[in-house]
DNA sequence: TTGCACCCTGTACCAAGATACGGACCTATA
DNA sequence: TATAGGTCCGTATCTTGGTACAGGGTGCAA
């Protein structure tokens, strides 16, 4: 059999039949050929490329970037550097994040030390480190 | 003068005046008391609250959340654990997603590894690996 | 008394990444 | 040939945490 459907697709690829329609119409897959009478017929390549959306996502590509990558991907004279930049950048703001969580679990941690677990929520700790911002 | 207006507690609360609004709708700031002509009038203890849900928002709780510590704050025979057990399972959730972010970011690091910076995009590993899924 | 800043309400809109639905059409199988 | 189920399109809906209006009323100062 000759290319695949738009469940097939889906099923593949292991993502909801909707979202091959909406990433086609946020230009993340090609605009595939159609039947006679309307259907898309999609090709192996198209396989590949929903595993890359899907890979990049997992890495913490949003869709726009994505896109970005898919461009330079196919840019006549685009340079490898161009990509290496970006998965650089990436990684910075990786470690943005990881350290801003870590300082929001450090302060919760003091939060849960200073209480006692003990006793009505009137006396809590926490709550009244919540209400006055003091730690003591 | 007795009370603050809108704008006065948005201010002292460093947030946008529709935000109070927003607040007081979706159940995080109680509804206030009118003068004649409509116009709210917040007490001192408005402003706690704002700063409370402020604070608690920094520490990754969700509004819905900070309902809910709202709610167990004023709940009667509520106990000091039950806050206690929210914000120790705030920390899980923070090491889980710490350690999600550092897979990725470990992925990535690899992936950069793997990419010389040179030559065209055609060429360039990243590009490979995002579009096989394979690391050789 | 007029002008301007502020306040009110209700509703619409934004990002992001989908998911769902109505109504019409197509296709394969019994 | 009937009918179930897949597909089409366009649009609406969802979540989260707000922001931005429009259209009207209020309060204070010159």
């Amino acid at each position: 059999m000759e290319g695949l459907k738009t469940a097939q697709l889906a099923s593949q690829g292991g993502v909801n039949v909707e979202t091959i329609r909406y990433y086609e119409r946020h230009g993340l897959l090609a605009k595939p050929p159609r039947t006679a009478s309307g259907y898309r017929v999609f090709s192996a390549e198209a396989v590949n490329r929903l595993r890359f959306i899907k890979r990049s996502q997992e890495l913490g590509f949003s869709l726009n970037e994505i896109k970005e990558l898919l461009s330079l991907r196919v840019k006549p004279g685009g340079s490898c550097v161009d990509v290496l930049r970006k998965a650089e950048s990436k990684i910075t703001d990786l470690d943005e994040k990881i350290s801003h969580l870590q300082e929001i679990r450090k302060a919760l941690v003091e939060l849960t030390n200073a209480c006692s677990g003990q006793g009505p929520v009137s006396s809590c700790s926490i709550i009244k480190i919540l209400n006055t911002g003091k730690t003591s």
